[in-house]
Formats: C-alpha cells, structure tokens, sequence
RNA sequence: GGCUGGGUGGCAGAGUGGUUAUGCAGCGGACUGCAAAUCCGCGUACGCCGGUUCAAUUCCGACCCCAGCCUCCA
C-alpha cells in the first residue's frame, strides 16, 4: 500500500521493516475533559488504518496512548479538589466510551505516563549522559543544537527557529529552542521522584519513552494529529535518534489535517467545541464516523450540523441495499471488491472508498433474483464496511435508530397504528390509509409500502 | 514574514493530460391508489492570467484568495 509521509512530503510505497510484527503509534488524548469532535478524527482515521494493515500483516501492535500527567489535568484537578488520578481515570473512562460508539477498536496497547515514569526517567538520563541534554535551574532540557536533523519533519530550518523565537526565552535555556524533558514541580503539583529532584516529565518525553518500551527503537508508523507535527512530533525524534545512537524512530509519519466546525475553528473561547457525546444524541455513532470518513484524512474537515444529516441518509442507502439482501447467507470464501480495497490502500482514500461502496449497494438493487450476485454483493458490502468500521450491524437495529424527541412513539405504539393502517388498505379506504400515514409523519415516522408488507423508520 | 496544504457542478467531496467519480439536494420518466423505497435519464464543474501540448480542470510559471503550523491544542 502507498501512504503519504510527512517525513518526505510525498506518497510513498509501505513495506513493514518486519512483515510479522508491522509497530503504529498514534498520539492519544490527554484526559482533562470530555472527547470532541476533533479528538475522534484521529481515532478513527487510525483506526481505519490498522484495520487495512492487518488485511496484510495480522500481527498490527497499535499503541495509542492516554496521556495522564498534564498541567491541564493539574489545573481541574485543583479546581475539582482531587488527585489527578480521579481526573485522568474519569475521564480516560468517558473517552473509551465515546470512541466505542464511534466503532473504534480498542489499541493493542494504551500506555500512561504515569506508569511509565522509570522508563521516561531512564531516557532522559541517557539524553544526558550523550550530552543531548543539560541540567539547568531543576530543569532537564533537550539542546536541539546537539540534533542536526532537528527540523527536518516540519522542514524548518533550526538556526532561523532560534532566531526567530518570538516567545520569551527562559534563561536556563542554553538555545531557544530548547524544550523541557523534566521540570521541577513545586511541593503542591504533583511529582515524582527523579535523579534531578522531584518533577514530572515535560509533554515530548513521555511519547518517545512509551514507544521504544512498547514498540522497540525504529516504528513502522507514527500518527497524529497536524497540527503535532511542530514542535511535538520534531522533539520526539531528536529525543528518540538521540537516545538510540542516530537510529531513525519512525519510518513514516502520518498526520490527519484539522476539523472546523461550521466553517469556523473549533475553541473554547468561540465556545463551539462540539463533545462526542453530545453529537451523539443527534445522529447514531456511524454517522459520525462516515462523516468523519467522507474526507480524505489529510485533507481539513467541515463539520456542520447538515452534513452529519446527510451521513446519516448514506447510510440509510447503504442499510437499504443491505435490507435488500437480508435473505442471503454471506460467502465467506467470497473476495473483497477490489476496485474499493484498491482506493484504501492508496493512502487511505476514504472518500473514493465509500465511492465504490456505494457503487456495490447500488448492485444491490440491480442483482434481480441472481442468488449467486446477491450473495457475492452482500459478502462484499459487509467485508468492504468492515474495513472502514461500517455496515456491522443489522438493517433493522440501523433504522430503529430514534432521535431523541418528547413525544416520541414507540414500536408497540407505531406498530399499533400499522395495524390499523393494514386494515385501512385491504379494504382499499386509502383517505384513512393515508391518514395513519400522516398520522406517523408527524410524529417523525415515516412509513412505507413496499411489497414485503409496511416498513418504518424514524425520520 | 517562514513553512505546509488548499481553491472542482446547489452542497459535500474524490480524481484524471483526451473517455461517468460518488453521495445529498433538484428536475423529468418508470413503478405506486397516492406516496416512500428502488430503477432509468438530466443538469455542458474544475479561482484568474499566460505557457507547454494535437489536446489541460489535470503539467509549468505568475497572480488573487483561503486554511493550518511557527505558543497549549487532535
């Protein structure tokens, strides 16, 4: 498969450096708060791309980790009156929940920092012992000087960053752009006891540490978010080279571009941050996940209010073409469509993905009585949804998705009125048919005859 | 200012040197008691200006806009 490397600017072919045990690490969240919006892109574009690794190589180890010590989880933990851990654990919780609803698989690996304390403390001291680091005012810092490749991800030259630092310096910083591996922690932050004092480990360290203990030294892939690509993902590679005597971390590194909501950057202070769980109520997690998908992952996203409706229809087709073939066994000695899985492992294009799936649920239709095509449409709807995360469960649990709504009605109730509605047609008194119909409309249920009897769904 | 990525039909969004993206919405037709679902068909889309070419939305150059990063951020 061919993925597009931030490393070199271009697509580039992917071969595993071992084809048995293909390593992926994906920056993870930091729980001080609930997951956005923008925080599950990542998840699930990540997710989507260890489920098409593994076509080829079963054995993906996918680390993605939970980042649990952080000034912003200080910051709640104070105002809530807690230890942080009761922050990170609440909501590392709440994140695992919202992804699930996202049809996010669960990583092979989910390091903390706060486990992995001698190991981040290890590293720095190597980064130290090789001279890579200095002790300065209770600080350890990376010298990005000591790093001649230092700028090379976010192609920025290192002697004009220094120049150019418009931030205030600190003054134990040897060259501007110096950044922390520890800092000291005052009596009432939490810390940890280290060789430099009691600290706790700066936001770089703790990803690079995790990696090599989880994943070994040189990584197939690492992941994340754009907008990490400078100044994170750079000081993970100085750290990581550094500390493993010049080999290279990552081979490829892989990031998805942003979300706006609304044509507007998402921010607290616009105060239009959009929670999982509250986009949750208004469309069913595979809808948020197509829409997230309908983008190619590089590419920005614009999250809006329609388009997460529009998601939901897709998948009302696709659903319908599977509640079409409900009738059919699935095949499974049955091929993948290829023409999809082709524009998957072509970096990831999902919205040429999703293309072609729509092409084979309109087969659907087309199939006739051919019990041979139906079959195969079938195998390969569910295979091809499989790999983007979609299509697992039944057309019938799709459609029973309700939005919330005051006066919703039940199925008993719906179907009561069904009942009625059967009655009112075998007699062919089609005023009153079409006033149950109505009826249910307004109600937000629509209803349909089709030959297999009525069906409804909720608008 | 530096770096990166963009500007495609009503909207979303791929892609390609000459041939249908796809979905949603819209229009016409079929089916239907009427609808819905589904099927068939339709709308002459590629920021602007040059250049290369038999042929450019697709390559090259200039220009105009937009977004992100350069400070915590997925």
């Amino acid at each position: 498969m061919h993925l597009h490397n931030t490393l070199s600017g271009r697509k580039e072919r992917f071969e595993p450096l071992n084809p048995d045990r293909v390593t992926m690490y994906v920056c993870g969240p930091t729980v001080y708060s609930f997951a956005h919006i923008g925080n599950a892109r990542p998840a699930v574009v990540f997710d989507v791309l260890s489920r098409v690794l593994r076509r080829k190589h079963p054995n993906v180890v996918y680390a993605r980790n939970i980042t649990d010590i952080d000034d912003k989880i200080n910051k709640a933990a104070v105002e809530q009156g807690v230890d942080i851990g009761v922050i990170s654990s609440r909501y590392a919780a709440a994140y695992h929940e919202d992804m699930s609803a996202l049809g996010v698989v669960a990583p092979d690996h989910e390091p903390r920092v706060t486990q992995h304390l001698p190991q981040i403390i290890d590293m720095i001291s190597r980064l130290v012992s090789s001279e890579n680091a200095y002790v300065a005012e209770g600080h350890v810092l990376f010298h990005t000087p000591s790093y001649a490749d230092y700028g090379k991800l976010s192609k920025r030259d290192s002697q004009a960053l220094m120049a150019g630092a418009r931030v205030e310096v600190a003054p134990y910083k040897q060259s501007a752009g110096d950044f922390v591996l520890w800092k000291p922690s005052s009596p009432d932050q939490p810390g940890w006891d280290s060789p430099w004092g009691r600290g706790r480990p700066g936001w770089h360290i703790e990803c690079s540490a995790m990696a090599e203990t989880i994943l070994g030294e040189t990584i197939d892939i690492h992941g994340g978010g754009h907008d990490l690509i400078f100044p994170h993902h750079e000081n993970e590679i100085a750290q990581s080279v550094c500390a493993h005597g010049g080999k290279p971390f990552s081979r490829f590194w892989l990031h998805n571009g942003f979300l706006n909501v609304e044509s507007t950057k998402m921010s607290k202070s616009i105060g239009n941050v959009l929670l999982v769980r509250e986009l949750l109520k208004q469309a069913p997690g595979e809808a948020i996940r197509l829409l997230l998908l309908t983008a190619h992952y590089r590419q920005p996203l614009d999250w809006t209010a329609e388009g997460l409706q529009e998601a939901r229809k897709k998948l009302d087709r696709l659903y319908g073409s599977l509640r079409e073939l409900a009738d059919v066994e699935v095949q499974p000695e049955e091929g993948e469509f290829l023409p999809f899985v082709q524009e998957l492992e072509d970096d990831l294009n999902t919205p040429g993905a999703l293309a072609q799936l729509f092409d084979l649920g309109h087969q659907a239709h087309k199939a006739g009585d051919n019990v041979y095509e139906r079959r195969r449409i079938k195998t390969q709807l569910l295979k091809a949804g499989a790999l983007l995360g979609l299509l697992q469960q039944s057309p019938e649990a799709w459609f029973g998705w309700a939005p919330p709504r005051d006066d919703l009605m039940s199925a008993g109730e719906i179907d009561a009125v069904i009942a009625q509605r059967i009655e009112a047609r075998k007699a062919k008194n089609w005023a009153e048919s079409d006033r149950l119909r109505d009826l249910l409309k307004e109600r937000g249920v629509l209803v349909e005859d089709s030959k297999d009897g009525q069906r409804w769904r909720y608008a």
